[in-house]
DNA sequence: ATGCCAGGCACAGCCTGA
């Protein structure tokens, strides 16, 4: 058993045409925990035994052509918390799938583009923030260890963009778009990327426009957040960029976290370890 | 201000994404 349990997110942006490189990524980099967003397939398109065949169970919320979300398991199943947001039940849209999974809470969500801004997308992905913003307290204030996961369509500030001067009036970079991104945050989540690479310039996705790959002209948009059960667990976390090299690429690359699995660094454990002699501090090496 | 590229649908050219 590996020391860490490693937590992806990945916007495939088509499962079937990805299929490939899905299979290809989980074969190589292993992840316990991947979720993925824009499936762009119903229910029954979902590619369930390659998936198992690759060693994974998984839960999937899927819609005809656009959205849909997974949640897949190395070696386990998932069990269902919810399948969608709650908050609204017009919304028909498949765009998040809370699971249990290797002791983890996971919810993986696609939160709306919101563009064009302002418009009613722009509001749709607000409302939807809001909702997200109020089941995630519920989350927090659970107690068990959460990780909320995905395609949150929002770029956090201008260090995580190359160049916020061509974005400015997209919905990604606004001021309220931001607001609700920043409001999630003062609940006590963190920022898992931003956590261990305080510093460090990085991008999850880079639109297939103007060569923006090939000059790493890219956004970070895909974030993955814990709750204080997790926080002293992480590890390291990290960006799969090879996935994006790839030929015919999703627009988007894996991003993925590793948490100790002992209960070092945990408050019981803190509390246990003043009993005994101290021992150094983990280095978070893999 | 718009298209740039790409996937899905369904077979021509839209709609949507970010």
């Amino acid at each position: 058993m590996p020391r860490h349990l490693k937590i992806a997110t990945f916007n495939v942006n088509g499962i079937r045409t990805r299929l490939p490189h899905l299979l290809q990524w989980l074969a190589q980099e292993k992840p316990d925990v991947a979720c993925l967003q824009e499936l762009k397939a119903a229910d029954e398109g979902f590619p369930r035994e390659e998936v198992e065949r690759a060693g994974y169970g998984a839960l999937w919320v899927g819609q005809r052509s656009w959205n849909g979300v997974a949640v897949l398991a190395r070696g386990a199943d998932p069990v269902e918390s919810r399948r969608a947001l709650p908050g609204d039940r017009a919304d028909a849209q498949s765009r998040y799938l809370e699971v249990a999974a290797h002791g983890v809470m996971v919810g993986c969500l696609y939160l709306p583009n919101g563009n064009p801004q302002p418009g009613p997308k722009f509001d749709y992905k607000l409302r939807w923030f809001e909702r997200l913003i109020r089941h995630a307290r519920g989350l927090y204030d659970s107690g068990h260890p959460v990780v909320l996961a995905g395609d949150f369509n929002v770029v956090p500030t201008d260090e995580d963009i190359y160049d916020p001067k061509h974005w400015r009036k997209d919905a990604l970079l606004q001021p309220e778009t931001r607001d609700c991104y920043r409001r999630l945050l003062a609940q006590g989540w963190i920022d898992a990327l931003r956590a261990v690479h305080p510093d460090a310039r990085i991008y999850t996705f880079w639109d297939y426009f103007r060569q923006h790959w090939q000059r790493d002209a890219g956004l970070r948009i895909d974030h993955l957040l814990l709750n204080p059960q997790l926080q002293p667990r992480l590890a390291d976390a990290g960006v799969d960029r090879w996935v994006r090299g790839l030929e015919k690429a999703s627009d988007h690359a894996p991003v993925w976290i590793k948490l100790r699995r002992t209960a070092a660094g945990t408050a019981a454990s803190k509390r246990a370890a003043k009993s005994k002699p101290a021992r150094p501090a983990a280095s978070g090496a893999s």
